[in-house]
DNA sequence: TAATCATATGCCAATATGGGAATATGTCAA
DNA sequence: TTGACATATTCCCATATTGGCATATGATTA
């Protein structure tokens, strides 16, 4: 073997920061490609790639309305990626106490030893 | 141009399913290279690869300790993946927030129309 | 210093990826 | 049906990526 599977899951979809950019710009409503295009300054067929991927893991829903097709970002598939993160919380949490009570101490025992 | 600048950042470093694990092992406590490559079943060099991109983007944290080293997660460094992904809540939040609503309305008039 | 242990790096092969350009497909209008 | 518009797909190229293997580097011990 020489590479792993590409796996195209939604962490792989969101390492591009075009696509990122695509999901922020949907969020809010639908909008047809040409705007995505538009908007970012991306290559039409680029945009339509990155579309693609982005269909493929559900990070984005179409619907056809006459000659355009209308995207938008579908938020909840946003979510595994925000409970995975956020699962890390209590390790940095600890860690930002830490540093507060290491402050607080410093300002209650100014001269210590 | 052909490929767009790898970035190397968070969002990518924690594309690679592998680099996942080892954030999620080294989450609680710091641990030698050997341990990482026991407990994921991975060949050594490609540890030391994964750990070098985690390094890069501050993910990780190494400290020499004899002829070992240990690393551990730093969980501080996925807080704007978290804070990203976060951003998005409002939008699936509204969508659940709908969702909801339809099923309680179904539930108070079960017979509409 | 030599041998050994622990980790890192270099190199190669196979594959994945993203952009650009051309072209295909699908839909509507005349 | 033909033409125009909107989007998708294909092909090619250059680069990135990952694993496997061999080897280098760093540190400890004999």
């Amino acid at each position: 073997m020489s590479r792993a599977p590409t796996s195209s899951d939604v962490f792989n979809a969101v390492a591009e920061p075009h696509r990122r950019a695509i999901l922020e710009f949907l969020a809010t409503e639908e909008r047809p490609v040409g705007e995505v295009v538009e908007a970012l300054g991306l290559a039409q067929p680029s945009v339509s790639k990155h579309l693609r991927v982005l269909r493929e893991v559900d990070l984005v829903r179409v619907r056809r309305d006459g000659r355009q097709k209308l995207y938008r970002t579908n938020a909840g598939a946003i979510r595994p990626l925000h409970e995975w993160s956020g699962s890390f919380e209590r390790f940095w949490a600890r860690h930002l106490r830490r540093i507060k009570e290491r402050a607080e101490s410093k300002r209650t025992e100014p001269k210590r030893a």
